[in-house]
Formats: C-alpha cells, sequence, structure tokens
DNA sequence: TCTAATGATTTGAA
DNA sequence: TTCAAATCATTAGA
C-alpha cells in the first residue's frame, strides 16, 4: 500500500461530524449536513494531501518556495491534519519510546546528592564543612592542638569546592535552559510546517533535561571525589605529622634511658609523660602529646634502640649522666634538708644496661 | 634535592 | 590488647 493510500484509509476513520470521542479523531465542524458538503470536504483532503505528497517529492528548495508553503500553510483542512497526523506519531513510534521514559530516579545520582549534602557541598551552607570537618577531627583522634588550624583549613578548602560546584552547577542550569528554549522555539516554528504535538515538544524538552542531568552527574561525582581527597587528607594524620618540641623529646628520653631495663611504661606513667610533655605547650612550644603518641613513641623508640644500640650508646650516656647529676642535686637538696636522712643510692632511677629476653624483648 | 630522622600505621604473634 | 617489626609519609638539615 503506498503512503498516500494509507492515510486516505487512516483519515477515513476521521469522525467529520465533529463530536470528539465517537471517532477518534476531531476535525472541525462542518459548514452544513448535506451530502455536497462533505464531498467538498473529501475534495479538500484529497487536494491537501496532494500537496504533501508533492512537496514531499521535492528538493527542500522547491518546497521551501513561498507559495507553496504559503498555500499549504494556508489550507482550511491543515489543522485537522496535522492533529490526525500528531496522533499517529503519538500512537506509533512515540508511544513505544514514550514508555521508556517513566524512569526511577537513579540511585547513583541519588548517592551523590545525598553526600554532597551530607557534606555541606550542595543544599544551604549552615557550617555543614564545620560539622563535617570537627566528624573527621573526631574520628581522627589526633592531638587537638593544632584543630583550629586543621578546621579552618579544611573549612577554606571545602568553601572553595562548594563555589566552585555551585558556579558550575549554574553554568549547566543556564546551557539547559538557553538550550531547551532554543530547541522549543525551533520546533514550535518547525510545528507550523510538520505535524509536532505539544506532547512531544515537551518529551524532547525532558530529553534535554535528562542529557544535561547526566552532565550534572559528572559535575557530581568530580566534586565527591575532591570532597574524599581532601577527607583523607585531613583524617590521615600521617600527613600531618609534626615532630614533638625538643622538650618533649628529652622527658620520653629521660624516662626510657632511666628506665632501659624495663623501658615500658604503664598506662599511668603514659599518662604522666603525656601530661608531662604537653605542659611545654603552655610554655608556648609544640603541640598536645596524647597517651597514643606517647605509646607509638616508646614503640619506636624501643625498636629502634634495639637495632642500632651503638647508634644510641651516646644518647643513652648523656641520659644517664643528666640523670646521674639530676638525682644528686636532688640528694643534695635532701641533705640539706634533713641532716639526719642518709642519702639514697644516686643512680637508682638513672642509666641501667639493657638486657634482651630470650624472645627479643627488651628485658 | 637527597637523606636521615621520626611519628604514625599496619600486620602478625603471643 | 599489647608488643615487635616492617613500612609509610612527613620533616628537617646538609
Amino acid at each position: 500500500m503506498d503512503e498516500q493510500a494509507r492515510i486516505m484509509q487512516t483519515l477515513g476513520g476521521v469522525n467529520l461530524s465533529g463530536h470528539p470521542g465517537q471517532g477518534g479523531m476531531t476535525l472541525p465542524p462542518p459548514h452544513g449536513h448535506d451530502g455536497t458538503d462533505v464531498d467538498g470536504r473529501k475534495q479538500d483532503i484529497g487536494d491537501i494531501l496532494h500537496q504533501i505528497m508533492t512537496i514531499t517529492d521535492q528538493s527542500l528548495d522547491e518546497a521551501q518556495a513561498k507559495n507553496r508553503k504559503h498555500g499549504l500553510n494556508c489550507h482550511r483542512m491543515k489543522p485537522a491534519l496535522f492533529s490526525v497526523l500528531c496522533e499517529i506519531k503519538e500512537k506509533t513510534g512515540l508511544s513505544i519510546r514514550g514508555a521508556q521514559e517513566e524512569e526511577p530516579p537513579d540511585p547513583q545520582l541519588m548517592r551523590l546528592d545525598n553526600m554532597l549534602l551530607a557534606e555541606g557541598v550542595a543544599g544551604p551552607e549552615k557550617g555543614g564543612g564545620a560539622a563535617a570537618a570537627a566528624a573527621a577531627a573526631a574520628a581522627s583522634g589526633g592531638a587537638a592542638g593544632d584543630n583550629s588550624i586543621e578546621h579552618s583549613d579544611y573549612r577554606a578548602k571545602l568553601t572553595q569546592i562548594r563555589q566552585i560546584y555551585h558556579t558550575e552547577l549554574e553554568k549547566y542550569e543556564q546551557a539547559c535552559n538557553e538550550f531547551t528554549t532554543h530547541v522549543m522555539n525551533l520546533l514550535r516554528e518547525q510545528s507550523r510546517t510538520r505535524p509536532i504535538s505539544p506532547k512531544e515538544i515537551e518529551r524532547m524538552v525532558n530529553i534535554i533535561h535528562r542529557k544535561f542531568s547526566s552532565i550534572q552527574m559528572q559535575l557530581k561525582q568530580s566534586t565527591c571525589e575532591a570532597v574524599m581527597i581532601l577527607r583523607s587528607r585531613f583524617l590521615d594524620a600521617r600527613r600531618k605529622r609534626r615532630n614533638f618540641s625538643k622538650q618533649a623529646t628529652e622527658i620520653l628520653n629521660e624516662y626510657f634511658y632511666s628506665h632501659l631495663s624495663n623501658p615500658y611504661p604503664s598506662e599511668e606513667a603514659k599518662e604522666e609523660l603525656a601530661k608531662k610533655c604537653s605542659i611545654t605547650v603552655s610554655q608556648g612550644v609544640g603541640t598536645t602529646i596524647t597517651v597514643s603518641q606517647v605509646s607509638n613513641w616508646f614503640g619506636n623508640k624501643r625498636i629502634r634502640y634495639k637495632k642500632n644500640i651503638g647508634k644510641f650508646q651516646e644518647e643513652a650516656n648523656l641520659y644517664a649522666a643528666k640523670t646521674a647529676v639530676n638525682a644528686a642535686h636532688a640528694v643534695a637538696a635532701a641533705v640539706q634538708n634533713s641532716q639526719t636522712n642518709s642519702p639514697t643510692t644516686p643512680n637508682s632511677g638513672g642509666y641501667s644496661a639493657p638486657c634482651y629476653q630470650s624472645d627479643g624483648r627488651i628485658q
């Protein structure tokens, strides 16, 4: 069956009475009720279909020729015919595509949105970055001394990411709106000469929005990655390692060398050492030192001392002498205070040669 | 820029 | 859980 015959057959079901819902398709009401009018209309349809088929066979330039186009546009049956053609289009290919358009929200996009919201990048700015920084600091369990500096650094970087994200998002939205308007105008313009229904335009707009939202997803993804990198840098204590102050190291070394026979401080001793070392902070030196840092320090010291006793010998002698001098001073003070008390052995808290257990542990 | 020192983390054993 | 040992990552000095 050729194209013109098929269209004619389709139009055979047109409700020419002008009452919608009976024949499925609606045409403008007839001018009269006599058979001549119906014959005239059939003639009209045949005429306009002939024009369309002629244009179809022509080149674009020929088809665009003003008189032909104008003639077609001004034909009194044109709106009815376009309405029919729109319905045919709706009921064929587009309806199949339409069924696929009802997609559930993308879980990946939802995840990204939630994360950006939680990190304070998306949504209203209400100190989300600060909260995230505080949470990160709490999770890191690190020293609190320079947390405020770290927080402001983290906040500044997060704000930067937030700004870039919003600027880019705005750009995408603007571009999307501009493109949508452009396409809508184009389709509206085209709808004068092609059967394009508003529904079809709406569908096209949805397609454009989906395309742009997939671009937005890339932006969200890269923003999330940037936040994760920033977070990991903030959380990784190794990256913000600070050497202990000289005073703190001296306190720890003094304890280590004076307890060289058993350099395993108890929990109480560790707390005491951490407290002592942290006092230096109040004197404007270094950062606070936690009990776990003291544990790390002793762990490192034991293994490094054991690995290279020779290298640490000088240091050991130095602290032994220091401890001896301190003890002597203490004794002298004690003697001065109480002539009756006999002095204790000066070396009792001093250096003692290490010995190792069979399993390798320092004894 | 290279390297040693050093604080932190990971892994496996007790 | 604690510790030893290995390793990582950063700092500081030459």
